[in-house]
RNA sequence: GCGAGCGUGGUGAAACUGGUAAACACAGCGGGCUUAAAACCCGUUGACCGCAAGGUCUUACGGGUUCGAGUCCCGUCGCUCGCACCA
């Protein structure tokens, strides 16, 4: 690892920035707004390299489009509510406030060490009471319009967080955060209609830039099933089965219902008969067992009969009824007609219980209507033997939507749309949350706090480890009833800390508004976010929640938003190599590199791992910036891989990357000691420094940080080295592009931009406010510049590589090279057969076009259209559209070498370098013939 | 099982709506400058062959469409992610 010598001062120009006020984000009427915004991270007491790169990316953009003269909104803030801190507190003593505010402390000192871009006037946090208010005053407003809702329901439950889990944030069965059992409980909870946004929440994926595996993980959420609710009447009772399929066509193969053990008519269906206990004891095991092992024990499909029979609607015929353990409660409705000829599940069934099986469609037109049945067919069908007239031979939709109308006929059921999602269920039984601002009393019931008693304060006095910390504090649980004054209990269930994040990009427009949560014309001006940048994790929880929030804020008349982020960029993971077992398959902590594998003992090989605790192979930004400064450690990140890709640490690169901080700082200083000297060679680098910077925006317009990265801080050395190589050395070219080149430096390396900027005569204040002038495009000379250097440049490179073998033949070193250009007519065609395929004519056809042009007229015909196809053709497609352009222009390829041979004779070391046209009388090399445009042959003696 | 995506050098990876692979970087090798090293600069690096201006092969595997396929279509194998008795 080498060490800078003279580092530049990040902490002081941070301190600079800072004062100057340089990034609050104000509004000016004649500029465009641009919000970015990172996703809102939870204050663990340590960033991480997941961190650093989710910032030095959005940083990135921010700084770009400041250079581009937009105002940009570009805030961050603390997701700070939530477990951690309270499990914390409950295991280390002292309170989850203080450590929360303890661990924000820590980690905005390390976040403003590198030197990010944020308007920290604008800084949120969670759980500050100015914050939450609104998470009541928004809980409140739902309850009045029916958006919030309390239900006795089964949910789910996790043991060891002691709290209840919403739907999407149970993973196979485990809890999200601690990954341990969740059960089923029968609780009272407050969820929050999220499925009366479904349809909306699907269409708008439409609407917004989002990844497309991030959208179709959305749908499978929503899991939107078209189908039809039917109605079974029971036997004897006055009340229905309501079932949901998506199969109204295989009705008539219905040949029992099945409902889940939980059903609302379960207990009252088996009461006082023989088959109460036994259902009994089944709903116990399916209500009390981990769902978890449940979903272990899926396959082992297990049933009870209920002793009652329902009535099929259009046959009229009994059908037992079930209770299976394959049913979801909360799914559809519970319950499902069972059609074992049509379904893999229900046929699997009715075999073990011996429950008829029904043929009612067949896979192909015409086939056999009584062909025995070897398992269920599941495709859609022709519909056969329909004990009711008008339905045999109808197939998919049509036979659907027959059978609806039927249903529909008699009031038995209609077609209808099952969503996946249910309702978000927000109770938290759990501390360290917003307090449901809600007040139980006997005779009201439950009563929304009003809006001036709003916040409800988390209150201090209360005592961790034994259920809900809350239900401990008498002065927080005892209050009166807000409605008729006698004594009530409060509430003492908390809000889901995703509710905080579901909102909080509306808040950071407004961020200290204590009349509202923000207002409407201000978050309208800056909504929507424009990019957004974060891990895949939250795919599903947190961006379904702010989109359906920000849906219902906008119905309470809040804003206009529909959507609250338009483009989503997920980054990948900050992965570093860790030992890995090739037969056990197993990557392995780092404490066992370079000794064998402590399974099966046979040697490791690395494999690049997710940067973890647990398996030691993590990096501290924290050390890295001590050694290698922020501008190294955010160099590397944005260079290392593209955005969205997996990126693998590597110190041998990190170090590289210091290298070329280290080189660049010397940049300035070396360029303004050119003299004044005008060369030809000015005009090059003028036309490549303009190149350079359309590229470099183009690839920041497209998130493309990699590139513009390559650009700013490789190409454009590169391009420097060539200019001097080429004898270029005019200070006044440096003074023109040395700003713009600070300016694209800037956007990834700041601190480093500002040490350049500053010692710039032309300039004032900092990189960091300024902004970049666009060149004008590319005139034609510019480009036609350009080419000619870039054809040297290709010129020399194959020059190179004939010489090796051309030396072989010589038998000694080459002293002198002829050049020799390819005679006109080659050009001539390569030009004619450019436009002809370009306006669209087949390659193919060519040849007729080629033998009515003057040039084949004469004795070299054949030999015209022979040198066509075997040579021409095949090089008219390899040629790149740059070099197209070069064939196609006014270039003089003998003028170009003629100018540069005695730079080409210095470059290989030759004492004489002759250019000649192929075929002139100049010629004598007999060579000619292999010379194609823009590839001359060279011949050495 | 269903859905989405992926498979390219020693390595990380580029390649726009099909245009004739491997840009760029890392690692390696050769050279320059140095007493020497570092830094820096220049060159070189998919494979095989070569009669000098090049040829042949190559994007997991097998087919197809096309003047032309890493890219489009069909099939096979492998990997990643998500969902999953979802009715």
């Amino acid at each position: 690892m080498s060490v800078e010598t003279t580092p530049v001062d990040e902490v002081g120009w941070q301190r600079q920035w800072d004062d100057a006020g340089l990034f609050h984000a104000d509004l000016h009427p004649d500029r465009p707004k641009f919000y970015c915004l990172e996703m809102y991270p939870y204050p663990s007491g340590k960033m991480h390299m997941g961190h650093v790169r989710n910032y030095s990316i959005g940083d990135a953009v921010a700084r770009f489009k400041r250079l581009m003269g937009f105002d940009v909104l570009y805030p961050m803030g603390f997701d700070s509510f939530g477990m951690p801190a309270e499990n914390a507190a409950i295991s280390e003593g002292g309170h989850p406030h203080d450590i929360t505010e303890r661990n924000m402390a820590s980690i905005t000192e390390q976040i403003k060490r590198m030197g990010f871009s944020y308007d920290w006037r604008r800084t949120l946090k969670s759980h500050d009471p100015r914050y939450y208010k609104w998470n009541q005053w928004f809980f409140t407003k739902f309850m009045e319009n029916g958006l919030a809702r309390r239900e006795f329901a089964p949910v789910n439950w996790c043991q060891s967080c002691s709290t209840v889990l919403a739907n999407e944030q149970v993973k196979a069965g485990r809890c999200w955060r601690c990954n341990g059992p969740v059960a089923q409980k029968e609780m009272s909870q407050w969820f929050l209609d999220l499925p009366a946004y479904c349809q909306e929440l699907e269409d708008g994926l439409d609407s917004i830039a989002f990844p497309e595996h991030v959208k179709s993980l959305q749908l499978d959420w929503l899991g939107r099933s078209e189908g039809a609710n039917i109605q079974f009447s029971i036997e004897g009772r006055e009340e229905t089965i309501d079932v949901f399929t998506t199969r109204p066509d295989t009705l008539f193969g219905a040949t029992f219902v099945t409902l889940a053990p939980e059903h609302p008519l379960a207990e009252s269906l088996v009461a006082g008969t023989e088959h109460e206990p036994v259902w009994r004891e089944f709903h116990d095991e399916m209500a009390t067992i981990a769902e978890f092992d449940r979903i272990k024990n899926m396959n082992k499909k297990k049933g009870i009969f209920s002793g009652r029979y329902a009535v099929h609607p259009l046959t009229e015929e009994r059908v037992p009824i079930w209770f299976g353990n394959f049913v979801i409660a909360t799914y559809g409705t519970g319950a499902v007609m069972a059609v074992p000829a049509h379904d893999e599940r229900d046929f699997d069934f009715a075999k073990k219980y011996g429950i008829p099986i029904q043929r009612v469609l067949v896979m192909k037109e015409g086939a056999d209507p009584a062909a025995p049945m070897s398992k269920a067919e599941i495709d859609l069908g022709w519909m056969v033997n329909s004990p009711v007239e008008g339905f045999d031979g109808l197939y998919g939709q049509a036979a659907k939507d027959a059978v609806c109308q039927a249903l529909e006929e008699r009031s038995r059921g209609h077609q209808t749309i099952n969503w996946k999602i249910r309702p978000w269920l927000v109770s938290r039984q759990r501390y360290w949350g917003t307090p449901i601002p809600v007040i139980h009393c006997d005779d009201c019931g439950a009563v929304p706090v009003p809006e001036e008693d709003l916040p409800v304060e988390l209150p201090r006095d209360v005592v961790f480890g034994h259920g809900n910390p809350l239900e401990t504090s008498e002065t927080f649980v005892n209050v009166d009833c807000p409605k008729c004054g006698k004594p009530a209990r409060r509430e003492t269930d908390t809000m889901d800390t995703f509710m905080d994040s579901s909102w909080y990009f509306l808040r950071y427009t407004d961020p200290l508004n204590d009349d509202q949560a923000f207002a409407k014309n201000i978050a309208d001006h800056w909504m929507q976010v424009d990019f957004y940048c974060g891990g895949i994790e939250h795919a599903q929880m947190h961006l379904i929640y702010a989109r359906f929030m920000t849906k219902a804020l906008r119905d309470l008349g809040l804003t206009d938003v529909a959507e609250p982020f338009n483009e989503l960029l997920c980054q990948g993971m900050v992965n570093k190599a860790a030992p890995f077992c090739q037969p056990c398959g197993i990557t392995l902590p780092t404490v066992h590199e370079g000794s064998p594998c402590p399974q099966c003992g046979s040697e490791l090989s690395s494999r690049s791992a997710k940067m973890s605790k647990s398996l030691g192979n993590t990096v501290s930004p924290e050390e890295m910036i001590s050694l290698y400064g922020a501008d190294t450690v955010r160099l590397f990140i944005l260079f290392a891989a593209n955005p969205t890709a997996g990126m693998d640490w590597s110190d041998t690169a990190l170090d590289a990357n210091h290298r070329v901080m280290v080189q660049m700082r010397s940049m300035p200083h070396q360029l303004t000691a050119w003299k004044v000297k005008p060369s030809p060679m000015d005009a090059w680098l003028d036309a490549r420094m303009t190149q350079r910077t359309h590229e470099f925006c183009t690839a920041m317009d497209e998130y493309d940080l990699r590139r513009a990265v390559e650009i700013s801080h490789y190409d454009i050395i590169k391009d420097i080295n060539w200019y001097t190589r080429r004898g270029g050395e005019n200070l006044e070219v440096a003074h023109r592009w040395l700003p713009i080149w600070a300016q694209m430096v800037s956007v990834s390396t700041p601190h480093l931009a500002e040490e350049w900027w500053a010692n710039l005569d032309s300039t004032s204040t900092f990189v960091s406010g300024s902004t970049l002038p666009l060149p004008a495009p590319l005139t034609d000379e510019q480009n036609l510049v350009l080419s000619a250097e870039q054809y040297i440049r290709d010129v020399l490179e194959q020059a190179r590589k004939v010489r090796v073998v051309a030396e072989r033949h010589l038998g000694t070193s080459a002293s002198q090279a002829t050049f020799v250009v390819a005679p006109s007519w080659k050009r001539t065609m390569a030009r004619a057969a450019l436009t002809f395929i370009h306006d669209g004519g087949h390659p193919k056809k060519f040849i007729p076009i080629l033998q009515e042009m003057p040039m084949t007229q004469g004795e070299r015909k054949g030999e015209m259209i022979g040198f066509w196809g075997k040579k021409m053709l095949p090089q008219v497609f390899k040629w790149d559209d740059a070099s197209k352009a070069v064939v196609a222009s006014t270039m003089e390829e003998q003028a170009v070498l003629d100018a540069a041979s005695a730079f080409i004779a210095v470059e290989l070391g030759l004492e004489a370098v002759m250019v000649v046209v192929g075929e002139s009388d100049h010629d004598d090399t007999g060579r000619s013939g292999s010379a194609m445009p823009l590839s001359p042959a060279v011949v050495y003696s």
